[in-house]
DNA sequence: ATAATAATCAACACGATGTATATTATCGAA
DNA sequence: TTCGATAATATACATCGTGTTGATTATTAT
């Protein structure tokens, strides 16, 4: 399941993951079957089982592909000083990196955080963002001033910027990456940031 | 489909939505069989058939009932002048009663909401949030002075407002509603209120 | 050109589905 | 309490998707 050299290998599981998310924007994932996939597909139902265990596999494997790539953007990101810079998009790369790479995936991702979606990857995704947020940004913040339980503060800005993700990629992604991090970091320093109570460390 | 005066279909009814609970706690919805559910109920198989056409006619009309009892709440609150009284919590009952509705639905709210539940519902409550907020509480502002489009403002708001609720949920409900309506009518007002460059329109 | 191997095809047992029929158990109302 | 109505049961059935197997064909890399 490793290695991806031979051309018909290559070939068979582009058209597999393609028609998973074809399929996916007509029907929910529980009602698609194996026969569906490979109908689409136009290959052997049982090719289907020489790349993938099930369609449960097939779905891990698209998501697992996905959740790698954004945990990298953040961890390369972790290494810079975020607060270096003048503008919001130059001093956090890593949202500026991540939207460029959601628009890349933006057919799997359409779907995948969509309504016949998976809410377990959604739940992931949005967990990598709270961690980022911790290591990333409220390292800038005296956390003793909250008046708010962290918790609940990181909830609710992670759940509104995967919101505005959702949104953002429903809406043809007319925004600029740059943009999108502009208006998120504005909402969240402007908003959030105070009403919780945090105080800014010192710059700014 | 429609009367309920029979004794043997509502036990028969509720044990069904009991087991249907009980089981998304263990596994997701697309693993889980009609045999899985009537086992564990302790019914015949057939008789399931009897009520619902297919496990995904059972989902929709437990989400339906949810559905229902959160729009009659939103639409009473209509009538409703929400900016009369002292108390946020006061000012907002329609919030402290969809609060103290999820209490009482909290097993179904939980499940569906959670990372086995159903995008598409989820989708639909956000739906809800949106409408209401423009329908009741965005009417108490100046919209011509958003800096930020209308609609990424509510998909922000009513993300962050959905993940604050799925975490008091899944966290044991310890706040109580109108704490709940505070914290979030706190975050709400002195926060994205004023990112997204909202102004009230006088008093306050 | 050739050896390796991916893809195809046909067939299989298995389990879940949805339906139908006859039978039993329980209900509401007189 | 009785009795007609009907919900629940037990059983059987055809259908469909699944995952696997073995033999065959087609394509690949070298």
């Amino acid at each position: 399941m490793g290695e991806k050299q031979d051309r018909r290998i290559i070939r068979t599981r582009k058209e597999i993951k393609q028609a998973f998310i074809s399929l996916l924007e007509e029907k929910s994932f529980d009602s698609l079957t194996v026969r569906d996939l490979t109908e689409r597909a136009n290959i052997n139902r049982g090719t289907f089982y020489l790349h993938y265990l099930d369609k449960f596999d097939l779905l891990e494997k698209c998501e697992e592909e996905v959740f790698s790539r954004i945990l990298t953007i953040f961890n390369a990101a972790a290494v810079i000083d975020v607060l270096q810079g003048e503008d919001i998009a130059v001093r956090l790369p890593f949202f500026v990196r991540i939207f460029e790479y959601l628009q890349e995936e933006a057919a799997f991702m359409k779907v995948i955080l969509g309504p016949n979606g998976d809410p377990s990857f959604q739940e992931k995704i949005r967990q990598v963002f709270i961690k980022n947020m911790q290591d990333n940004i409220l390292t800038g913040f005296n956390l003793s001033s909250l008046q708010v339980p962290i918790d609940l503060f990181t909830t609710y800005v992670s759940s509104a910027h995967l919101g505005v993700i959702q949104y953002w990629l429903n809406t043809g992604m007319k925004e600029s990456p740059e943009e999108m991090t502009s208006i998120i970091f504005n909402i969240l320093m402007n908003g959030p940031v105070k009403a919780s109570g945090l105080i800014t460390m010192d710059r700014m």
